[in-house]
DNA sequence: TCGGTACCGTAC
DNA sequence: GACGTACGGTACCGAG
């Protein structure tokens, strides 16, 4: 089945102005202006991503007059003429285009957009058109077989997109702009009606024909100063027509093309590379270069992956689903036999725990046909119980199936079914696709993404719910002890759902090949490496905890009294309520800051400040601190020691944080104290068993690199490249003094500079941070961009692909959308605004420590090596290493993360070793 | 007894 | 209001 493929027609003079006023200033280093280049080419590189092989034309205006111009000599009179900074990226954009492969047209006495409109009604009928541009004056050629695509917002428009967005149909376009004139083209319209009149009047009246006709009526309709618009309708007739006839664009311009003349031919690779490299689009020099090697790798590989082609032939299941329960050894063989014939089956394990390392599995579920799953329970032990087929018989005959990596598996967070598979001697493999990744790849912000939600959201079907068969609170019952009524069609439906979504979500994924790269190249090789660091769990000591939480418990009892006595009376040190009114009712102590909610806010910052002239707050940063360290961390590790292994065993989460970073609960090992000596207390009762030492490895300045990568910035480069401590070379630059006389001061400022600018950081948030002046703020952020214009460039160049895409990048192509980009709400905006400018690092280092997991948990388990991985905290990652292996794991767990990334700026890796965790840094 | 919200604090 | 991403503790409040 292959649809026909669209004619592409893109609106180049659009673009070019667009990408030039939108976007910011950009030059070679020799002083060559580049950003339209860059604007107009990175938008037909998108297009050509999304509509391969469609025929496709570029259309640029042709200097000199139009008919227009003989029509109406003010036609576009007002207009600057191009600026100098425009014209000489023109040559470069015509040379690129070619070189492209893609068929270019310039037409002398005619605009692009009658070249676009001709082509459109030649091409109407036989085949969809796909008009790019930013121009809404196109919006009159839509019809049913004519859509607008902005390629630099990704928006499209059909018949009904210009009824909403116009309130319009597209027929009745060009009357709109005959009637409200267009400033931009001088076209004059009538004078004194504008865009809410001349739609008044369309909606009530019809084309400018109609209007006309019918201006008697016109005094009477509810507008805003009816009565006049007649009478300037009636004045103005001339002009009125005369504007309808230059804003028609003309679709009958004698071409010398036709449409199958207009297929894309091969790119010069050469030439392009050569163009690319002459105007320093570093990324797309890079992009070339690998591209080619790609094409290598999968000629070879290409064989032995089931093609997805495969299930898109597989139709949407409509009708009624046919789950099966089986219950006897018949029925179960029947099914084996399906899974061994399958190319890809989901599956789905029922257990009676949410803990992956004390849940026992109950019951398996399959699906190898959409509409058609089935249950097979062994474990379920309620009153009553149907016989079911034995445990040991049920897992040895799928032990083969489960741990053969050619037999290949779907599900929907695989690495719990992993986990627990485990538990009984099953090692998962072939985990060929999670339904859970994709929808976390495809948008990891614009829903939750556990299997309810992605029902509603993919296939529009609701399914039965955990706590529907299950109940919940205290008395939610396990899932063994559920009647298998309920449970089976619970069960098979899992596995039902998940194969139905892994059809929708796949197809969406296969259209964008760089989502594709992230899923399939690093989030579906994760999961069972993090499946295994889970299991592998980290050993701490309970004895250590438990003086440590011991010893904390008697100061803050100290420190209450004192805390009774200053305050004159018994409270709650931990309520922020109570200790509000007694600091500033009771005390009458000045208020300095208030909560997001209008309460006076008692947070730390506001306690340090106080503690400089009142006792209290003082006493009650120290217990606060005391409080944090023992209820978090020395009374909560001990009771999630596995009773089995004596290990934690803490949970990574791969779909929950936006940016494509990992989380960890249960607990949470990503916030282990380490700034205060008292906090690191609790990383010393991290050890390592007898026989072993902990290695941990940590990128250096991660997300500082990354930034000077994507920005180009070649001051930050360069500061990189020498090895230099970066916030001394920063304070160095920023502060105009030699690097070995920047002062502590100097250095702690630049530090809050650099990590601010991660963060997206404003002048008022540097001067809180540093406790100094908004002035004297902004006049180093002033400095900083003075030295490295390079990030400047790139933080306002973000920001607006930001706005025009909805989405921000990682370099590895990881997307995070950003709904609120464009709100009206000038908070959320610049919230959003913030993250745009923080995610591309920040996911890219994700991307960056998750490829390098890949690589070192491969190296291994290949090389058999005594050592294995325990904890992955953000930019480090810890291990368990045997004394004798340790030289030779360092040298190559550094050259496995270096090797994770290929930056403009080596990419450096700290180590050390201790008995503990505290002592490894 | 629970679930949700507010506030606070730990990490990178 | 003003610095990004997480998890989780205690307090508090209201519904059941």
């Amino acid at each position: 089945m292959t649809a026909i493929k669209p004619l592409v027609l893109v609106d180049g003079s659009s673009y070019l102005y667009r990408a030039f006023h939108a976007l910011p200033p950009l030059n070679t280093s020799k002083g060559q202006p580049t950003g339209a280049i860059k604007g107009v080419i990175n938008m037909l590189r998108r297009l050509q991503k999304d509509y391969p092989d469609s025929p496709i034309a570029v259309v640029f205006d042709a200097k000199g007059k139009t008919f227009r111009d003989d029509m109406y000599p003010q036609y576009k009179a007002q207009r600057p003429p191009m600026p100098d900074d425009l014209r000489s990226q023109i040559e470069p954009i015509n040379a690129i285009v070619d070189a492209m492969g893609l068929p270019r047209l310039v037409i002398e006495g005619v605009e692009a957009d009658d070249v676009i409109g001709t082509l459109a009604a030649q091409a109407s009928g036989e085949r969809p058109v796909l008009v790019s541009t930013g121009d809404k004056d196109m919006a009159q050629l839509v019809n049913e077989h004519v859509t607008l695509v902005n390629t630099m917002t990704d928006t499209v428009m059909d018949v009904a997109g210009v009824n909403t967005k116009f309130g319009i149909p597209p027929e009745l376009i060009i009357d709109f702009l005959a009637l409200m004139g267009d400033k931009v083209d001088n076209i004059p319209g009538v004078a004194g009606v504008g865009e809410k009149t001349a739609l008044a009047l369309l909606q009530a009246l019809g084309g400018l024909e109609d209007i006309y006709q019918n201006l008697d009526k016109v005094p009477d309709l509810a507008m805003r100063g009816a009565k006049g618009v007649a009478k300037k309708l009636t004045d103005q007739r001339e002009q009125a027509f005369l504007s309808y006839t230059l804003a028609t664009i003309k679709c009958d311009v004698p071409l010398d093309v036709s449409v199958p003349e207009l297929l894309p031919n091969s790119p010069d690779k050469t030439r392009l590379l050569s163009l690319f490299t002459e105007f320093e689009f570093k990324t797309w020099v890079q992009e070339l270069s690998r591209d080619e090697r790609t094409e290598l790798i999968n000629e070879s590989k290409a064989s032995d992956v089931p093609s997805d082609d495969a299930l898109d032939a597989v139709p949407a299941f409509t009708g009624t689903p046919d789950y099966q329960l089986i219950l006897t050894q018949s029925q179960f063989t029947h099914w084996l036999d399906k899974l061994n014939n399958a190319p890809l089956f989901a599956f789905d394990t029922e257990t009676t725990s949410l803990n992956y390392m004390q849940a026992r599995v109950v019951g398996v579920s399959f699906a190898v046909n959409m509409g058609e799953a089935a249950y097979l329970p062994f474990g379920h032990d309620y009153l009553d119980a149907p016989d079911q087929l034995a445990e040991n018989d049920v897992l040895a005959a799928l032990k083969p199936i489960l741990e053969d990596h050619n037999k290949l598996k779907l599900g929907q967070n695989l690495k719990y079914d992993a986990n627990v598979l485990a538990n009984h001697g099953i090692t998962l493999r072939g985990i060929a696709e999670d339904t859970m990744l994709e929808s976390y790849v495809l948008d990891s912000v614009g829903s939750r993404h556990d299997m309810d939600t992605l029902a509603l959201k993919y296939l529009d079907r609701s399914t039965i719910h955990f706590e529907d068969i299950a109940g919940k609170g205290a008395k939610q019952l396990t899932f063994n002890q559920i009647a298998l009524e309920e449970a089976a069609p619970y069960a098979a439906e899992d596995a039902d759902v998940t194969l139905c979504l892994h059809h929708v979500m796949a197809a969406k994924l296969k259209a964008s090949p760089s989502l594709m790269s992230v899923y399939r190249d690093i989030e579906l090789p994760l999961v069972s490496v993090l499946s295994r660091i889970e299991r592998n769990g980290a050993l701490v000591s309970r004895e250590l905890l438990g003086s440590q939480s011991h010893e904390l418990g008697l100061k803050m009892q100290a420190l209450e009294k004192e805390a009774y006595d200053l305050a004159g009376g018994e409270f709650n040190l931990a309520s922020p309520k109570q200790l509000g009114e007694i600091l500033f009712e009771r005390l009458n102590i000045p208020v300095i800051k208030k909560t997001p909610k209008g309460a006076p806010s008692t947070a730390e910052e506001v306690l340090v400040e106080l503690a400089h002239d009142y006792p209290l707050p003082k006493v009650i940063l120290e217990h606060r601190g005391m409080a944090k360290l023992k209820s978090t961390y020395t009374d909560k590790l001990p009771l999630l020691i596995d009773p089995k292994t004596g290990r934690i065993h803490t949970s990574y989460h791969q779909a929950v944080a936006a940016t494509g970073r990992l989380s960890s609960s249960d607990p949470n090992l990503q916030n282990i104290p380490i700034r205060s000596a008292e906090g690191r207390r609790i990383r010393q009762a991290f050890i390592a068993p007898s026989g072993y030492v902990i290695l941990a490895a940590d990128y250096s300045q991660i997300e500082l690199r990354i930034m000077a990568h994507l920005s180009e910035d070649q001051g930050l480069i360069d500061a990189f490249a020498r090895g230099e401590d970066i916030h001394r070379a920063t304070a160095a630059e920023v502060f105009g003094v030699a690097v070995d006389e920047v002062s502590d001061e100097q250095r702690r400022n630049a530090k809050a500079i650099n990590f601010g600018l991660i963060y997206g950081m404003s002048a008022f948030g540097l001067a809180r941070q540093l406790h100094i002046g908004r002035k004297e703020a902004q006049e180093y952020i002033d400095l900083y961009f003075e030295r490295y214009p390079g990030v400047l460039r790139y933080m306002d160049e973000t920001r607006v692909l930001a706005a025009e895409k909805g989405f921000v990048e990682t370099l590895f192509g990881r997307r995070l959308y950003l709904p609120e980009i464009n709100a009206s709400n000038g908070m959320r905006r610049q919230a959003a605004e913030r993250t745009a400018i923080n995610a591309p690092m920040q996911g890219t280092a994700a991307d960056i420590i998750k490829r390098a997991m890949i690589s070192v948990d491969q190296y291994l388990s290949d090389s058999g090596i005594d050592a294995k991985l325990i904890m992955q905290v953000h930019d480090e990652l810890v291990l368990e290493v045997a004394p004798a292996a340790l030289d030779e794991v360092k040298a190559e767990l550094s050259k496995l993360m270096m090797a994770a990334a290929k930056l403009a700026v080596p990419l450096e890796v700290g180590m050390g070793t201790g008995a503990n965790w505290d002592e490894a840094h």
